[in-house]
DNA sequence: GCCAACGTTGGC
DNA sequence: GCCAACGTTGGC
C-alpha cells in the first residue's frame, strides 16, 4: 500500500465536489512525472487531497478505486487517470503553513516540489497530516 | 498581479 | 543535443 498527495485547485475541482458526487475520476494530468505516479497507483492506495491556490491546505483523504486508465479528457493515449472516492473529510484542514512549520514534514514533495500535482508521500508523513487534520479523534484523558 | 521554479518547445 | 524563449503552476 502506497500513499500519495493529489493537488487540485478548488475552483476547478474541490474535495466538496468529490464528496457530493460520491466518486470521481482524477484526470487532466499533463505532466510526465505526475502521470508516472498515477501509473504506479494500486487499488486501495490512499491519497491526501490538497487545495492549491485557494485554501492551500490538505482537506481530506481519498482512496484509489481503479488502476490507471487512459484519460477520458484527451484522445492522446499517453495521459492517464484513476478513479477515486472520498474516505475522510478533515475536521481541521492542514494548511501549507502548518506543514512547512512541522519539523517532520520539511522534506515532503509538497514543500520541495511545489509544482508537482501527483506525488508520493511517506506513510509517516501521511499519518502525521491525518492526525493534524482529524483532531477530534484524538481524545485526551 | 508578480515572480520564482520548472517543464516544454524549437532553432541551430 | 544544447540552450534560449516561452508557458504554466502556485505561493505570496
Amino acid at each position: 500500500m502506497q500513499f500519495w498527495l493529489l493537488k487540485s485547485e478548488p475552483n476547478v475541482y474541490s474535495f466538496q465536489n468529490l464528496v457530493e458526487s460520491g466518486e470521481g475520476i482524477w484526470d487532466g494530468v499533463r505532466n510526465y512525472q505526475a502521470r508516472n505516479n498515477l501509473r504506479a497507483m494500486q487499488v486501495g492506495d490512499q491519497a491526501l487531497f490538497y487545495h492549491s491556490n485557494i485554501g492551500k491546505e490538505v482537506v481530506g483523504v481519498v482512496q484509489i478505486t481503479t488502476m490507471a486508465f487512459p484519460d477520458p479528457t484527451t484522445t492522446d493515449p499517453k495521459w492517464l487517470a484513476v478513479g477515486v472516492v472520498p474516505v475522510l473529510a478533515f475536521d481541521k484542514p492542514v494548511s501549507l503553513q502548518a506543514i512547512k512549520a512541522h519539523p517532520a514534514l520539511q522534506e515532503i514533495a509538497l514543500v520541495k516540489h511545489s509544482r508537482l500535482s501527483v506525488m508520493p508521500i511517506a506513510a509517516e508523513a501521511f499519518n502525521i497530516i491525518i492526525a493534524l487534520g482529524n483532531q477530534t479523534q484524538i481524545h485526551e484523558a
